[in-house]
DNA sequence: TTTCAATTTATAAATTTTTTATAGAATCAT
DNA sequence: ATGATTCTATAAAAAATTTATAAATTGAAA
């Protein structure tokens, strides 16, 4: 479940806030006062955050810089004057947007949506879930050792998926055949870098619609090979 | 420099946008259908979109819904409706922001810089060893090996990508054709000077818009080559 | 200044070399 | 004994190099 944290001096309006997002499926969690909110904002782990410009204690603009310092997560600014928004759009504190009180409750809980998403689609895919990767019509259970092409599950031997899987973790990034031996056989193992060959063409023939034409892996004339993304 | 893409069939609005855009120092190129606009977005490389709602041709919903499902660049939606805007916002698109016409051109420039930063601050630095070189309209990412020519990718073979390369992280020095040999080719292997001119003419084909008066590459007469910048 | 030869570079095409794809045999491990 | 892995030989593809010729530039001589 998302936590969301929530600087707002306004009690009442806090409250409302929470009802919504927690009707939504959210964890909230309010704090009142500039210094408490920058304290736990740093110490705990939130999805997004909720801050006020006017507070009592440290005012939004340092809490949102300090924030910005150390973490990449979304903040929504909010403001009761319009003139306010404007400056700190102009300042590039980092924050992800900005509303004018009031609004009405469901308009945050759809921003708040939104931001998630988002942030999701440019982090979360990348960085979060290891386990499964996901490129184009390819999905790889790095756990179950499963990869399935166009929803039918093809059978991997083991150096297939090893080699497959390692370059899906890094797509478009080009690797010689010798860097790959060395990822993917025993460091210290002398062998002969045509197996590096011979395991792609496989690859292919289990991933690729015509191997002739790869769509996945590409071959970099005198250099090695890439997932392409 | 960045690149961004208008799609707004109002021309002088567009031109009113590219022009503010340009004093900030961007690379704005401008389509004024719904068809095109997809195309070109779909095509090239740009580090963000503005796209408008009502145009002839697809509409900016399935603008935004298409280019979502290739690409995650920012893409900033216009409307001359505030409930069009709220319609959209609803939808859950997968677009960045959302401005209502008529919006003054600081505030768009303000609003690119500020999606533009937060692109940077969320992808570029998970994407680690992103060693890219970027002069005028090239941009050459070394890791993946690719080259792209004001936002078209052009597929370099090895000893072009190396040597184009080179003179790229060495702009305006002079290099001799003796030099570029045993920098880019083996130190001992004995081979014919001309084989770099040859090369050199394979790069211009792909890089300069005409081949005769070269804008990147130039030629010092009796010395050698430069890259220009 | 003009002209012409010498030199250098550009270009296109042919040739050679290098690299990869592929199929099948041999080997290895379970 | 089976299937995975590695090795080998050959075919195919791509790139690098060479070669030949054209075009441009320079400098010296008329």
């Amino acid at each position: 479940m998302s936590r969301i944290l929530i600087i707002e001096d306004e009690e009442a309006i806090a409250d409302l806030e929470k009802d919504y997002l927690e009707l939504s499926g959210f964890e909230v969690i309010i704090r009142n006062d500039g210094d408490d909110g920058l304290q736990i904002a740093l110490s705990e782990e939130f999805d997004l955050i909720v801050l006020d410009l006017m507070l009592p204690g440290l005012d939004g603009f340092e809490i949102c810089k300090r924030i910005r310092e150390e973490k990449n997560i979304p903040i929504i600014m909010v403001s009761a004057k319009k003139d306010d928004i404007d400056k700190i759009r102009g300042l590039g504190l980092g924050a992800d947007d900005y509303m004018t009180k009031p609004f009405s409750p469901s308009e945050l809980v759809a921003r708040v949506k939104a931001h998630m998403a988002r942030y999701d689609r440019l982090v979360g895919s990348n960085q979060k879930n290891n386990d499964v990767i996901e490129i184009r019509g390819i999905r790889i259970d790095k756990t179950a050792r499963r990869v399935i092409v166009d929803g039918v599950e093809k059978a991997f031997t083991g150096k297939e998926f090893d080699l497959l899987t390692f370059l899906a973790e890094h797509p478009n990034h080009v690797y010689t055949k010798e860097e790959l031996f060395r990822e993917i056989w025993d460091m210290d193992s002398i062998g002969d870098i045509a197996t590096v060959t011979v395991h792609i063409k496989k690859i292919r023939e289990k991933i690729e619609y015509d191997s002739a034409k790869p769509q996945y892996i590409e071959t970099i004339w005198g250099v090695g090979y890439r997932f392409k993304v």
